[in-house]
DNA sequence: TAATGAACAATATGTTCATGG
DNA sequence: CCATGAACATATTGTTCATTA
């Protein structure tokens, strides 16, 4: 068992949840969690979100579709990916979720126990 | 700021706590860690405890000596390392683990704030 | 076995670069 | 600037080996 939480799993974590929100591509992922943790002096790099995601991909998870950002196609020729649960791929993202929800705890605990143990 | 605490910056943090205690040696600091962590499913390496370890004499923090371990030298051979605050050590290291305090209570935060988020 | 240390291999991460619209 | 991806360099770990008593 490692010591603390990957990174990885970390942000893997927020992106299926994103996905069950529909908040769908890559860019809007990584904004999003960008803001979230401001405060925290956390800032998850672009690198991350990027491997976090095409791993999920390559787990059979998520899948990926394509598609031009702007509704005209004359005006905005943005292409993004968006991502998507497989077949199957929302049951391994909870099952994957509780996994993480279960290692989380761990942490908790174990970090909680160097408060008590240090101060 | 990275991610999550270090184990290394972790470990070093009990190491002070356990120099404090005038628990002085490292096979002793890494035993007396593997029981605490033990339920935790944490296994702290024995490289990373050595390492540790070094890095704080490095920083001027701890300064080593040596003595054989048994009261009675024609027994017992075995020659320990014992670590002891230097001059100026004990404040350094208390600032140290104000900093430490600082990223703990950090991470608690964002681990915390990911359960609320994902599940 | 207790005790310390170093070497080596594998991962995880951070930073920078490349591309296109 | 938005959006995606890859490349490169480094830091952090985990595992194994070496040594002494």
């Amino acid at each position: 068992m490692a010591f603390m939480i990957s990174q990885r799993a970390f942000i893997k974590l927020y992106l299926i949840t994103m996905v069950e929100k529909h908040q769908e591509y890559g860019y809007q992922m990584l904004e999003s969690m960008k803001g979230e943790f401001k405060s925290y002096g956390y800032v998850p790099p672009q690198s991350e979100v990027y491997r976090a995601l095409h791993e999920l991909v390559q787990e059979g998870i998520l899948y990926r579709t394509k598609k031009l950002k702007g509704s005209d196609p004359r005006v905005d020729f943005q292409e993004i990916v968006l991502y998507h649960f497989t077949d199957g791929g929302a049951d391994k993202a909870k099952l994957y979720k509780e996994q993480i929800k279960a290692d989380l705890d761990r942490c908790l605990g174990i970090l909680h126990k160097a408060e008590q143990d240090n101060y």
